[in-house]
DNA sequence: GTAGGGTTAG
């Protein structure tokens, strides 16, 4: 066997492919690149891609082509590198190598995903100047741009345009607004929704039954919220991993921690369970309920199963310390973070803080003020209105309102 | 060989 695949991924298989064909003289052409370069960058391994990127055009010779650029560019979108995706368009342009459809719908879909509307309607409007029609596809990328930013109104208004536009909206497009309807906490909206799309004969996937049933969740729906998880399953649609998380955060989130327990030991040994996300949804919501027991049995649970915790799971750990005041191992933790691999964030910074403030561990606050302002973090509405509380009252030293100051969000 | 929607926090 030339390949040992057993730990290779598929990239590097291909990779391996490619100097193969080196060697027997079969020369890679722009698509062999292509292909590669493209399915790096899926798999956010924006480097490698640029290193493959580099061989091609500068020990290959090959000349890159819009679908090479696009490729990158979605790559980069994906990782916020903004910077430098502003200078492969400078780059396309000197080459002239025009941006096409695909272009386009990327860049509209990056500026939607970073709440930057008004860029994505500009987008459009060039693509348009340059002869391109935008699609559904495109305009979904713009509704669901419009419900991240909780404007539904103007999200459902484009909705209500596509039609004019020649667009039959797709089962896309109605998750997309009943996603925007449920997090705004409009379920009566949603549900309509849901509805109009049986009506309309499209067939609801298995991300449109998750968008539902969480949103029945939200509003504390929770047995509809089941009654629609069996009817999922009627109609065809097999639940996935996602389906479970949203069940087991439903659960824990409306007081049923032990209902989401029971469906994880159901569940037992199965690939559902080999999942971190999984974990830290049931560490929070024991540790939320104090029972510091089952968190620590999760967390050992997870290791034994080779699954690595993430920076949320450890925020989960040290907020399920905290609430039962245990200080001392809500530190321990937290500094072991950095050393695991997955420092702190703001999340975790202000869940400490939350937890110093509550048990009045007054002492321990300046040093992390100290730590967020050097990491250029800043402090969330709750816990800055927490500390200033806290200097009124006395407790903390007016001293520390500059440092606070640094740390409020400047935008 | 290049585009779109869904999961975990305060």
């Amino acid at each position: 066997m030339v390949f040992d695949s057993s730990c290779l991924s598929n990239n590097d298989i291909a990779i391996g492919l490619l100097r193969l064909m080196d060697e027997r003289g079969c020369k890679p052409d722009i698509y062999a690149y292509d292909t590669i370069i493209d399915s790096l960058c899926k798999d956010k391994m924006i480097e490698d891609a640029f290193k493959l990127f580099n061989e091609m055009v500068f020990a290959k010779g090959i000349q890159p082509d819009v679908i090479t650029y696009t490729s990158l560019i979605y790559g980069l979108c994906n990782l916020c590198r903004w910077d430098e995706v502003s200078k492969l368009l400078k780059e396309m342009e000197d080459l002239r190598i025009s941006p096409n459809f695909q272009t386009f719908s990327i860049l509209v879909d990056a500026f939607c995903k970073e709440g930057s509307v008004d860029e994505a309607e500009a987008v459009i409007d060039i693509m348009v100047e340059r002869g391109e029609v935008p699609n559904i596809v495109t305009y979904n990328s713009l509704i669901d741009g419009y419900c991240l930013r909780g404007e539904m109104t103007k999200a459902r208004s484009i909705f209500d345009s596509l039609t004019s536009k020649g667009l039959v909206p797709d089962v896309v497009t109605y998750s997309s607004l009943l996603n925007g309807y449920c997090k705004s906490l409009k379920i009566e909206e949603a549900i309509r929704m849901f509805h109009e799309v049986t009506r309309k004969g499209l067939n609801p996937d298995v991300i449109f039954y998750n968008t539902m049933i969480q949103g029945l969740f939200s509003v504390g729906r929770c047995g509809d919220a089941c009654q629609l998880f069996d009817e999922m399953q009627a109609q065809g649609q097999t639940p996935n991993e996602y389906t479970y998380g949203i069940i087991l955060d439903g659960l824990c989130s409306n007081h049923q921690l032990e209902e989401a327990l029971s469906l994880f030991h159901l569940v037992g040994d199965s690939k559902l369970n080999y999942n971190i996300v999984v974990y830290s949804i049931l560490i929070d919501g024991a540790g939320k309920r104090g029972k510091l027991d089952i968190v620590r049995a999760l967390f050992h649970e997870l290791h034994v199963k080779g699954l690595q915790p993430d920076v949320r799971t450890y925020t989960a750990m040290i907020r399920g310390f905290c609430r039962v005041g245990l200080l001392r191992e809500a530190k321990n933790l937290f500094l072991k973070m950095g050393e695991r691999g997955c420092p702190p964030d703001n999340v975790s910074y202000s869940v400490l803080l939350h937890g110093y403030l509550k048990n009045q561990h007054f002492n321990d606050v300046e040093i992390l003020l100290q730590q967020m302002d050097r990491r250029s973090y800043s402090l969330d509405a709750s816990t800055l209105s927490l500390l200033k509380d806290r200097v009124t009252a006395g407790s903390l030293d007016r001293s520390l309102l500059k440092l606070i100051g640094m740390l409020v969000p400047k935008s």
